[in-house]
DNA sequence: GTCTATAATACGATAGAC
DNA sequence: GTCTATCGTATTATAGAC
């Protein structure tokens, strides 16, 4: 019994693969798509660099669990900042911009794997699928805020745009001052605001 | 007079410098920043890969080099589309949009060097005086939509967001469907509209 | 100003011991 | 499942011929 939950030896971990994702991370946020490397993952992790390939069959195959990883958690993150804004639909999906804001803020680089990266070759199929719960998570925090009449495809091209604008606003401030992230978050979160205002604007057919 | 205007032979180049930064630019399109090589650059421009150490110190010049004439037809891209706008002031700024998203469609992966790379090292002060440019040129436009009272602040905060939320559409947008750019087009400068639209009503004090 | 050749390094991936 | 060791390749950058 005394092998069963202890490590048996230094170089042993109890999972591995988790620990490759999460050093994966941090070096994405580190270093960017451009700056990573298997090696560097395994030697982050304390393992040789051909222990990754036992449980990811090339660079790619990590790079996308990484992604994966990542977007599942800003999912999280995103629904966490709405249900603490309160009630008011548009105090919830412009609570998400500002999370968003925040989120890149302290994960950097990392982000950039997730926009820039080409998704589409194998092994994507988990990430699409975090795609997809980010996008349905954003999709009832939208459609609580447009009239009830608003069709699907007007929603799903709301929620693109306050996306664009939410991952916009995080990634132009990263390169600039890297201080006051809660300045910054509540005024991504106003622009969000912004928007939305203004496009309820348009369809009343009203006119500032 | 036979050697003053004609190549000399078959590798020389009138102006290899700006070959490799045109190259350059195609290959970041092509493959982002992670896919760039001096080596790679040397190779499309009919050269060895040692000649563009003649040229640029190290691939960090030659990257920046490339990241500044980017920003710089970014520029005159966007100028041009608001010159062709005609008079409204909201009419210039949102072709701004529709003009940005069309760029990125067109240039692809070449534009995350822009918004992706560090770029606080040396060699970069070109990169940050096209930079300047860029934001100069976008501030003339959004003084022209805000109230003559705003402050300097306010309107490079706006500049801030239209651009913020014009770079997030476009490469959202290009992850996804790649053909009738027009569209996504008119819809980048419809949802800067909104944007346009959603501030205005906030200064006025008046909500939907 | 461009070439050929090369050094030094890092990477992706595999083979085989344990 | 992890190790050591290694192959093949691509990269950055330099040296020296022309």
């Amino acid at each position: 019994m005394s092998s069963s939950t202890a490590p048996r030896r230094g170089y042993h971990h109890g999972d591995l693969r988790a620990g490759l994702i999460r050093e994966g991370i941090a070096l994405l946020a580190e270093t960017g798509v451009a700056g990573f490397s298997v090696a560097k993952v395994a030697a982050r992790a304390g393992v040789s660099s051909a222990a990754p390939y036992r449980h990811f069959p090339d660079r790619e195959a990590l790079l996308a669990a990484c992604a994966a990883a990542i977007i599942a958690e800003v999912t999280d993150v995103l629904a966490a900042a709405a249900e603490q804004a309160g009630d008011d639909p548009v105090d919830r999906l412009a609570a998400t911009a500002g999370a968003y804001a925040r989120y890149v803020l302290d994960h950097r680089a990392g982000i950039d794997l997730v926009y820039f990266h080409d998704l589409s070759g194998p092994y994507h199929e988990v990430v699409q699928e975090e795609s997809r719960r980010l996008t349905s998570a954003l999709m009832d925090l939208v459609a609580a805020v447009l009239p009830e009449d608003t069709s699907w495809a007007d929603t799903v091209e709301f929620v693109y745009v306050h996306l664009s604008m939410t991952h916009g606003y995080a990634t132009l401030l990263r390169q600039s001052t890297p201080k006051d992230a809660e300045a910054y978050a509540a005024r991504a979160a106003a622009a969000a605001r912004d928007h939305i205002t203004g496009h309820l604007m348009r369809l009343h057919g009203s006119t500032p």
